[in-house]
DNA sequence: CGCGTCTACTAGAACGTTCTAGAGTCGGTG
DNA sequence: CACCGACTCTAGAACGTTCTAGTAGACGCG
């Protein structure tokens, strides 16, 4: 019978233990104004009862719910990675964690009108697509943090990598490893894809290599890393930075089966460090963001807005750090050459 | 100024539209007994006052939450493919889902003990590690439903797919293909490990292969797959079938780098049809488990518990379904393959 | 003894909603 | 004209908690 008893309440454990209900309030959230002996009583009944606080309730009349509300992609590797940083930074903080996920069937929109009827003291965003204008009207009734993103709004707080710095990075790892020949296979619409895009433009330029750079389109699928491969073979460079790393597996796919080497006819980097990269099985030099930074400061960065603590700065950039694998290696290191195609004609 | 103003209550919109707080809540809640040209200028109040309903309140009154909770491990890909066909099943059951994570620094209980405050009608449970006294415990005050073990309990629900046969579909693809040695990786204390095991077991039994089968310890992790292929190597079997996809990938990784070339000495068989193992650079033949029928399934038997709709059965076992792709070959078809590929690429 | 102060406790309002019971209006009917 | 039912609407209680304002009693002090 689930539902027929009716759940015990603060009042049963008042009752039970000869107390007001207020007092017994006060005992449970541990406020000061009981006496020792009387604090004990009524946490004993509340352990005898099953006695579980009604979230809810609690917050209808405090006003505060400390919840905040986290809208991320299931899709996404990297957000899931993410959820675990935030779940202890948001503990630490005296905070909870309400989830509400997108999904191929589920968009921004709702998951977000989700959190609103929630009641959370502030938003944490990963990479939403919601527009801007949007975004901003939200956070005019709450604090708004948004990850990955680098929106400009007076009103928003960010927190994102500097993929910039990210993309050159890789590209000096490249040079530094002997490259000239550096292709950069591009993101689209995808969120970042401009900052990388521009990273990758940056470096090859500060390298003096602004004639041999090369974009490609690509995006953030496996699917879209097949395609820009088959674009970059009819001349293939010997190193390429990749907008992702799933978009880095379709590029290595289709290159192997063509018979070029990794990494000793191609090198390939990806970007985010997803999980799967670090597979033995793919193994991939990739640019990683420092997920446990960026979730530390988006709750840092809610709570202080939340708490009207005084914040200098509306963004966060945060450093990437280069992670060597086994898809990188030395320009020119291919002793034997098989099946392949020979040097491409030099320009 | 996110705090300053008090957000809009149903006073708001009942005093502007000038009608009682009792037929605005009937209007917002589309209940009948509202005159139609009453109830469009409330609703255009509400709009324009951007009126949310404050679902904690409503709850707090109403008893009824419509609010499932969801446990989670935000390690386990196959968990993440979840919760899409899960928020669509709620949905269309008119309940919401509030979801708590299961993360390497937060475990079950504690992601448990968070939605048990938020007074959830029901649980739904993704292969929890927590002991069955406790569930059971737990499913005397509100229905409990479980993802992908097989706790025998009344007063739990189970939904899960009958491992044993999936294993044994494995098994007879790779009969079909001419194996007749075929070992097993087994999944040492994970969920389903036992099942996997025991089918795998019967369906050698059954081939008559008895006397070649061969258990060899593994994992659910990539690294547990590379150690028992080291086992495997000293004398290998033609075919594997191995406890899930992860711990595939790594013995595949081992015993490519061995020399084995895989299907043509080695065909392997993974489980769980994880979404990297559909990566065109994996390509694992794996066991498939029928996501959406699960979610929904489980989103039903929750309902129906909750509603007290009488139900059959405790546990629903969904069939499983063999995904063939490039890992898997006929026996002995090994003779002098080159390592590109001779068929053209997959889709 | 009167007064102030401290501690331990309590009564009752409040939060934003839903629900119950009932009130007013209107057109139709005996 | 009295009565009915249907329809639209309202007042006020209720949900489980926290908060405000206060009371009762003990104790100290002049």
């Amino acid at each position: 019978m689930p539902s027929g008893e009716r759940r015990t309440t603060l009042a049963d454990v008042a009752a039970e233990a000869g107390v007001s209900v207020a007092l017994a309030s006060i005992v449970m959230r541990g406020a000061p104004g009981a006496g020792a002996a009387t604090r004990q009583r009524v946490l004993d009944v509340a352990g005898r009862l099953g006695y579980r606080p009604d979230s809810r309730a609690r917050l209808l009349r405090s006003g505060r719910s400390h919840l905040l509300g986290v809208v991320f992609d299931v899709r996404h590797p990297f957000h899931v990675d993410l959820l675990t940083g935030l779940y202890a930074a948001a503990d630490t903080a005296g905070y909870q964690l309400t989830l509400s996920a997108v999904t191929p069937r589920r968009d921004d929109r709702t998951a977000l009108a989700g959190l609103l009827q929630d009641r959370c003291e502030a938003l944490v965003l990963f990479g939403p697509r919601t527009p801007v204008a949007e975004l901003a009207g939200i956070s005019a009734r709450l604090p708004v943090v948004t990850l990955m993103r680098g929106v400009r709004h007076r009103g928003l707080d960010v927190v994102r990598t500097d993929d910039r710095r990210g993309s050159q990075l890789a590209v000096d790892h490249l040079v530094a490893l002997g490259h000239r020949r550096i292709a950069h296979v591009d993101g689209g619409r995808s969120h970042g894809s401009a900052e990388r895009r521009q990273g990758y433009r940056d470096a090859m330029r500060r390298h003096g290599l602004e004639a041999s750079a090369r974009v490609v389109p690509g995006g953030s699928g496996e699917d879209d890393g097949a395609r820009a491969a088959r674009l970059l073979l009819d001349e293939p460079p010997t190193a390429v930075t990749v907008f992702n790393d799933l978009c880095a597996t379709g590029l290595l796919d289709v290159v192997r089966r063509h018979g070029l080497r990794v990494p000793d006819d191609l090198s390939v980097v990806g970007y985010d460090d997803t999980a799967f990269s670090r597979l033995a099985h793919i193994d991939l030099t990739t640019v990683a963001q420092d997920i446990d930074t960026m979730a530390a400061q988006a709750i840092t960065r809610a709570v202080a807005r939340i708490e009207g603590t005084p914040v200098a700065h509306r963004e966060v950039l945060l450093p990437p750090r280069l992670v060597v694998r086994g898809t990188t290696a030395t320009a020119g290191s291919s002793p034997g050459r098989r099946a392949g195609p020979p040097d491409p004609p030099r320009r």
